[in-house]
DNA sequence: TAGGCCATCTGGTCCT
DNA sequence: AGGACCAGATGGCCTA
């Protein structure tokens, strides 16, 4: 097994050579592994370095995606986990809100006369358009009355992370977001649970 | 004080 | 061989 234990043929020539050989063996040895170790050991450091960094380039993703995620209040940090099922339901919202917006307002006039409007992408608009047909109608309660119990309510952080938290399939009747631009709104507040079809909870903030 | 969240380290695996 | 990616382990910090 050890190379370095075993007799060589010229031992019996000088009596006192082996126990030599044997020693010089095992310090080369012992530098061989010495100098493995530091190798490995600066892998190591290189490695942990370039991890360090990849996450950190994963959590500077992470930051630009929560800055363009509305929260309430504005300075609201959401957790890695809050931010990803939020901006989940923050898309399925943003494009539920599109496809209401077509069914709700006439076609801009470029459309008019045109079989459908041109999307910028070319299944974009057949994935908004396969969005639950349980979803119910924004149309008629934007202009109507709107939940009193939601009127200018503002989330604290704990119940933002009770909304963000919750993983939302599309179609979910459940979403929170706040919309600027919104055709019938410039800024509107959507928040809640569509418990009641005939009562949307929507609000304007 | 327990539990949640996070950063970091580490070894394994896959890819170039 | 070296880098990227991943998941598990660990310890620190914060909050209810």
């Amino acid at each position: 097994q050890d190379a370095a234990e075993a007799p060589s043929s010229g031992d019996s020539a000088e009596p006192g050579a082996p126990r030599e050989r044997r020693r010089r063996r095992g310090r080369a040895r012992a530098r061989t592994e010495a100098l493995l170790h530091t190798l490995k050991r600066s892998r190591r450091v290189k490695a942990n370095d370039r991890e360090r960094n990849r996450m950190h380039h994963l959590n500077a993703a992470l930051d630009e995606l929560r800055s363009v995620l509305p929260t309430f209040p504005d300075d609201t940090k959401l957790t890695k986990i809050e931010t990803l099922r939020f901006a989940y339901n923050y898309i399925w919202a943003l494009s539920e809100t599109l496809r209401l917006a077509e069914q709700c307002l006439p076609p801009p006039p470029a459309f008019r006369g045109a079989a459908a409007p041109p999307s910028p992408g070319s299944d974009a608009g057949s994935w908004l358009s396969s969005a639950s047909p349980s979803a119910p109608s924004l149309c008629a309660s934007a202009s109507g009355p709107s939940s009193p119990h939601l009127r200018g309510l503002r989330l604290r952080p704990r119940q933002l992370r009770a909304f963000a938290g919750l993983p939302l399939p599309p179609g979910s009747p459940l979403y929170c977001c706040k919309i600027t631009n919104f055709p019938f709104s410039p800024r509107l507040c959507v928040m809640g649970e569509y418990s009641d079809p005939q009562n949307p909870t929507v609000c304007s903030s």
